[in-house]
DNA sequence: ATGAAAGCGCTAACAT
DNA sequence: ATGTTAGCGCTTTCAT
């Protein structure tokens, strides 16, 4: 392994360049290069200089892994998300992304594929690779499995929901106002017989949406039917499956509102198949936002979440812990927006009764 | 969890545990420690039941970063990919993932966000991280700029199209083809007058595909007119203004074929917009499926190319140069397959003349 | 201002 | 079968 070699030779070009080799190169040691590197402090400019144009002649990065074990700690954060094909969460990965990029931090991304099995070997292979900390939406609203993770006290923030209501920091929505605001513009436009499509409740986003629905029809003074709130898993499936349920109720709601993104397009379809017109026949209003919303037709009207905003928060509680691991737990809760495009047969936002 | 300890103290806890703890607590040398993780080989059954348990009770998991620095190599290869929020690459990055997963690698991904700029700033972030290995979907198809990636010699392979046709290891699909199997099943419903939304030309994606609509056309003897085919940048936008171009001829085409999943979007709902519907008054073909096309009204006709597989090659090719850096490059060449859904107003695939 | 040297946690070659 | 030890590439005292 003894290279002896005079200037840059062929080899300097086929083996990544490490820091003694640019020591050689500038006749300096190599605490020196350590310290221009660094920011150059205390380090005369004669030989600073020699150490850039050694540095940029050689092409040398530093070795990350040698910079990580020695300062024994890791600019790198994993997130991990139940479902990279839910544009839900592709987009708050862009917000966590930008925010961290900002702030010098790689990320590791592990999608879990809607697999807890999945969602728990990416967790550990994460604290094994010695992640900072993890930014994580749970694919499950149960505690088993997270507690152990939580026992090591990774930093960790959790996203959309903290499964089993675990004590983390936490970034969500105001799922409870959001569906009211839902509903109320049904209400407005009209609608009495107003159905919802919910999640599995024991999700606690869930059951947040679920109520929301139920303060706002009683708050109109509307009774709730127990036939017109249908469960299904949050996937496309299970948004079909209760869309029929509901289409084929003696009395069928004039309006649905679907609790998830997924749900929607799943419910949509039903309705069509059922050759009924939207927002003619049925009204709908999701929950979620997505990109090609106003692409569907009739272009969807949704309470859309502040993806962006959930991701890049999430990232910057993550930092905050990060510098101070002893700060209370915090959770954050973002407003949803109600966008109205024509699935509900309005032309702008309603007003109040 | 209630565990009494006297060994174990307060500070193991709090403290990652190293190699060296677990070999003081298992009463052996940290090389036997090192043995047992490695597979056990030569080690008596006595003490590597001492190691495991110590493992277990520390909650052992080996530094990755000294793994690596000791190794001289990485098990992580870096993804770039131009735009998280379109599908198409989402889905190309589950496929990657997974077949990464099973050799043991992690994935480090990267969102250029459509920006050139982005995209070489993760390029060099991962080389500085000293990933084994890249692969990238480009954002841009000049070569600038990803010459001198190639030059580090880092394993790379491309996904897509090989930027300026440089020289390196690429997966892609038979675009011509899939976009005569396209504009053949227009033709076979009875078309004459076949407009294309074409992404920009020098994206040799986009050229391929307009090839393989001008071959398909002549191959049935009809004519091409030059008005027929509206370029487009590959977003929602491009298609619409291209949809709408198409849409203000004076003897507008009757089906349309687009060559990108995004501008697809844009074109149905410039086709909507003109009160116009689909396919009685315009038939549309799209390249690339979606999650949701078959919730679009009417559920969209495409030809859909093997996103998943596409990854997972990609994640194949990788794997093999890794394994012997000097094998010669490749091109795979991945089939579509064209999905008859109803924007064309066939009931099923159609069959040639 | 500069350099020598001690590790960070781990693996593998070498002893025993 | 088990232990001892020499680094991997880097940062950071501690000398000079």
């Amino acid at each position: 392994m003894a290279r002896i070699r005079r200037n840059v030779t062929q080899d300097d070009l086929e083996i990544t360049p490490t820091i003694k080799d640019v020591a050689e190169r500038a006749r300096v040691s190599i605490a020196t290069v350590s310290r221009v590197l660094a920011g150059g402090d205390g380090v005369s400019g004669e030989l600073a200089k020699r150490v850039r144009a050694a540095v940029r002649t050689l092409n040398y990065h530093p070795n990350r892994n040698a910079r990580n074990l020695r300062a024994g700690k890791i600019r790198t954060v994993g997130v991990v998300i139940p479902n990279i094909e839910n544009p839900f969460f592709t987009s708050v990965v862009r917000g966590i992304e930008n925010a961290l990029q900002a702030a010098g931090y790689t990320l590791l991304l592990g999608d879990a594929d809607e697999d807890p099995v999945r969602e728990q070997l990416y967790l550990s292979t994460l604290r094994a690779e010695g992640v900072a900390g993890i930014i994580l939406a749970p694919v499950d609203d149960k505690p088993e499995g997270y507690e152990e993770l939580l026992s090591t006290r990774v930093p960790l923030v959790a996203i959309d929901l903290s499964p089993g209501d675990l004590s983390v920091d936490l970034v969500t929505v105001a799922n409870a106002r959001g569906a009211r605001a839902a509903v109320r513009h049904l209400i407005n436009l009209g609608h009495t017989r107003i159905g919802l499509i919910s999640g599995p409740l024991h999700f606690s986003t869930a059951q947040e949406r679920r109520a929301g629905y139920e303060q706002e029809l009683t708050a109109a003074g509307l009774p709730l039917g127990a036939d017109l709130v249908q469960l299904g898993a949050f996937r496309e499936a299970g948004g079909h499956a209760a869309m029929r349920a509901l289409l084929d109720l003696p009395e069928p709601p004039t309006a649905v509102f679907v609790a998830n993104n997924l749900m929607t397009l799943g419910a949509i379809k039903a309705i069509h198949e059922r050759g009924l017109r939207i927002p003619d026949d049925v009204a709908i209003i999701g929950f979620d936002d997505m990109p090609w919303a106003d692409s569907l037709q009739p272009p969807l009207t949704v309470v859309a979440q502040p993806t962006y905003e959930l991701g890049a928060t999430a990232a910057r509680l993550l930092l905050a812990r990060l510098r101070e691991p002893e700060r209370p737990i915090r959770r954050i809760v973002l407003e949803t927006a109600l966008v109205v495009r024509s699935s509900c047969g309005a032309k702008g936002p309603t007003t109040g009764p």
